[in-house]
Formats: C-alpha cells, structure tokens, sequence
DNA sequence: TTTATTTTAGTCCACCTGGGCAATAATCAT
DNA sequence: ATGATTATTGCCCAGGTGGACTAAAATAAA
C-alpha cells in the first residue's frame, strides 16, 4: 500500500564517496554526539544523519552501537599519538626541561582542539560498563606508563611538586583539559571564547607556571 | 479485559514514608543516575524506581525532566555551601595561609563524596541545552567570585603561582577533582579505591603542595 | 558474460521514552 | 461529617530506539 513516490531500495545508482570517506564521516560523527550525549543519549540514527548516511549503513560498518563507540575511541587514540609524537619530534635536541614545557604547550592544544577526548572519559569512567575497562586498558595505560617516565627524572631534579606520581599526572590532564572541557560554561559565566588562540596559548602559560618548579 | 489480578488504582492504604523523605529520595536518585548517564541517558522511571516509587510520581512532584533536573542540582547546591561554610567557620582565627590550605583539603573531601557534582558540570557543558545557561548563572558565578576574593590576595603575596585568576581557579578545581570524578578509571587502571581516607588526604595533601609556595 | 561480494537504502519490530490522565486513599480544613 | 487538597498509583499514547532483515546497485572475480 505504499502510496508516496518513495526511492527504491538498495545502493544508489551514481556511486557517492569513497569508503574510507564514509567510515570516516561516520566516526567523526559518532564523537561529537557521544561526547555530547553520552553514550545512551547519543542515538544511531542521528549520528548516521550527522554523517550524511542512513542508520543501517552505521550497523553495516559497525554492527554494534558498542562496536562503533570502540571505533570512535579507538581513531581518537591514534589521532592523539600522531599528534604528541609529532610535536615530540620537533623538540629533539633541547634540554629536557625546556622539552617538558614544549610538551605540556602542545598537550594544552591537543585538549582545545579535542574536548572530546576529555568528555568521553568522564562520562564513562563511572558508570559499571565494560567501557571502563576498555578505556583504562587500552587508554590510560600507556599514557600513564610514558608520563610516568617523563615525569619521574624532572621531579628528581626538583623541578616538579614532590607529590605521588598518579596524583600528579591526574591533576596535570585535569588542569590542562578542563577550561577547553568546560568550554560552554566558560563562555556563558565569562563570555570568553576558549578556543581561540590567545586564550589557548594563556592557558599553556598558566599551566606550566603552575607545575614548573625552577 | 484485564484479567490478571492487578493491585487496585490510586494512593495505597498503609501510608509510606512522609513526603519531603520521597522528594529527597527522588532528588537522590536523579542525581545518581544523571551523574552516570548524562540527561538524555537517565530514564525517569529508572530515577522513580531507584527511589523505590512509582514514575508518575516524579512527575507529580517535578513536573518536567528538565524542572526534576534543576530541583536536584539545586540540592546538591545548597548542600555543597553548607559544607563549606561549616568547614570555612571552624578555621575563623587561623592566619590566611593556613585557612586556605584548610579550605583546599576540605574542598578535596567533599570532591570525594561528591563526584556527581563534577560529572554534571561535564557532562552539560557542551550542548546547546539551556541547562548550560542555568549553571554558569547558578553555580559557577557566585563559586568564582567567592574563590576571587579568596584567591587575589594570596597571589599578591607570592603564595600562589601568578597566572590569570580565571586559568587559576579552573586548574584548581579540575585538579581536586580528577581523581575521584575518575574513580572507575583508577580503579581499572591501578586497582585503587580512591574514596579510600588516605587517599582522600593523599590527593589533598598533593593539590596543596601543587599549588602553594611558602 | 555470469557470478559473488561489497556497499548502500528501505522496512519492520519489540521495546522503551517522556508525558497525559483518571482513580483513589490519606490528610486537612471547615 | 463533609468537602477540598495532597500524595500516590495504574494505564494509555505517540514517538523514538537499537537491531534484524530485505532490496538493489556497484564492483570485483570467474
């Protein structure tokens, strides 16, 4: 009894964008909601449309909502080591103070340009799913293991606060990524736009003359 | 055609608990569950049935989702000032230095049994939900003017870092924060309770030796 | 060419969602 | 005693949800 002209089924005649387009274009998507929404609030069918698709497609390349929040996660890692490896690099023969400065300077971008990031972590570090897990294997892991071998010699030296190690790197992310977190309510209490680059650049400043003891 | 044997309509014989116990129950519970799933995430029969009641009943009290958000934030509010204006009274002769480094400790405890406080501020901050608007007018206002006042006088006396007020007191709350708004990840992570006493006061005593110079 | 695989879109479903409404006992005011 | 108000429940609804399944064109393989 269908009575509209609908479209008929199946791929389209004129083929749209390649593949790794569309995966990407629905990973894109699927970040920004689940950061915004949380994962339950984050509906398939809206990431689908964010990224120009239909809601079964997003089941084709990830059967599961599960599935498809492991992908997001997953592509954002490896973004952020692309990232931090490559301002690493540049840094290569300065002294390792001056290279922990040019390192927290860039992580400080990385958190405004990626407030994503941040987000994601809180909204699941509670809750009893196995996301948790996931996260702190796959995610906090490693980055806590190469903080810690950064850290540790500047902290001998003195140049760091003499505080556990854990307390510290926890309160070094959380100092760095929150006013790009709270990006919103910066704007509403202060009316100040947190990504813009002289905004950025202060809180890198404020940042390292926070931790650098010299 | 009903044919099982339902329990009758309407207020049951046997009057439960007084009312202000249920509208506390039920704040309670949306606290919770808003703090773990985000707004979208949290079901308000799921909050009704943690509070052990039926979900017409929250909206009998709270007619919206959006007024039964607001009414439990208002209670986590008020009940995070009273905490700190008891602890800030019972510090009143004690030279500055010494009352804000008591304030910060106590600031830690209440992050630790509080989480959901921190969770909320993170999980609203993004959208385009008024409920943005609503905290950075309720909350975050009068929270920062206090700490401004607090704060501006001990970094002109050297015994804080000189970097933007604003930076400042966001690095500060994100950092006593952190761990405990994180405290499934820790868990996974490194297999720490970190409501633990002692690493309350762990965290405590780090977040002061980050901040102050003496 | 024919055939199999890949990538896309449409449809259906059982369930859950927030909200609306009526029923009803308890309580309070008169 | 009676009538109004308060506090609670049960039930209904239209709309949205994740997921299973189907239809079909594009592409690769034979």
């Amino acid at each position: 009894m269908t009575l509209a002209a609908t479209r008929p089924r199946g791929r389209p005649a004129r083929t749209a964008r390649p593949v790794e387009e569309t995966r990407s274009a629905i990973l894109e998507a699927a970040l920004k909601l689940f950061s915004e929404r949380g994962f339950e609030g984050a509906a398939m069918r809206e990431i689908a449309a964010l990224a120009g698709v239909e809601h079964s497609l997003v089941r084709y390349h990830y059967s599961d909502k599960a599935t498809l929040w492991r992908a997001a996660l997953a592509r954002l890692i490896v973004d952020m080591n692309a990232h931090m490896a490559a301002g690493w690099r540049t840094t290569r023969r300065q002294p390792p103070l001056d290279r922990f400065k040019a390192t927290l300077r860039d992580y400080v971008r990385y958190c405004a340009r990626h407030p994503e990031h941040a987000r994601i972590m809180v909204q699941e570090a509670m809750g009893e799913s196995d996301r948790v897990a996931w996260i702190a294997e796959q995610i906090v892991g490693p980055q806590h293991r190469a903080l810690t071998r950064l850290l540790r010699p500047l902290m001998d030296q003195g140049h760091l606060p003499r505080v556990p190690l854990r307390n510290l790197i926890y309160m070094l992310s959380a100092a760095a990524q929150s006013p790009f977190t709270l990006a919103g309510e910066v704007r509403h209490a202060y009316g100040i736009d947190m990504l813009d680059k002289a905004e950025i650049e202060r809180h890198a400043d404020a940042l390292i003359a926070l931790l650098i003891r010299d």
